[in-house]
DNA sequence: TACTTTTTTATCATTTATGATAACCAATAC
DNA sequence: GTATTGGTTATCATAAATGATAAAAAAGTA
């Protein structure tokens, strides 16, 4: 059981890597999920506890599942 | 894309089915998360958008990965 | 019938995710 | 130099997730 503050670092890192993979600047994936690049970026750093619906619209843009992007450890 | 609606139901169903695979009744569940049956009954019916530290504590008391849990379509 | 267990629903308070805006930092290019 | 690009940080408002409590409805059981 891993507390709050470092699953979101974990989700963070993976919705990175991910978006990494891909090339795709941050600011970019931003928009096309409709979330301000500040938040984006606070998300990615861990700084927020995101729900499940932004995850969502995050790994639709990644064209990844939703399942995929939460494969973390 | 499904709306933010849609995805909650689905969530919701899918929390719902695997605790019921395990026979483990809601109550109990949310208490071993910490949640109160009350919200728990609400997040299975689809009323909230979860976060995923919720939907974390919920895997790890239903002995599956957050992955597993969001195998959502 | 009642009795218990489980789930649902409603409501209000509190916390927090997100929206929104602005300013800033670090590269890179012209 | 100064634009431009990609990212960060701070702050405030707003919407919504969650906490908390109570009551009622369903479902099961003797």
């Amino acid at each position: 059981m891993i507390d709050k503050k470092q699953l979101q670092l974990l989700v963070g890192k993976r919705i990175k890597l991910l978006r990494e993979q891909k090339n795709i600047p941050q600011q970019d994936l931003a928009a096309k999920c409709n979330i301000e690049k500040s938040n984006f970026s606070r998300l990615e750093a861990g700084g927020t506890n995101p729900t499940i619906y932004t995850l969502y619209k995050i790994a639709e843009n990644l064209d990844v599942s939703v399942s995929e992007l939460t494969k973390i450890d």
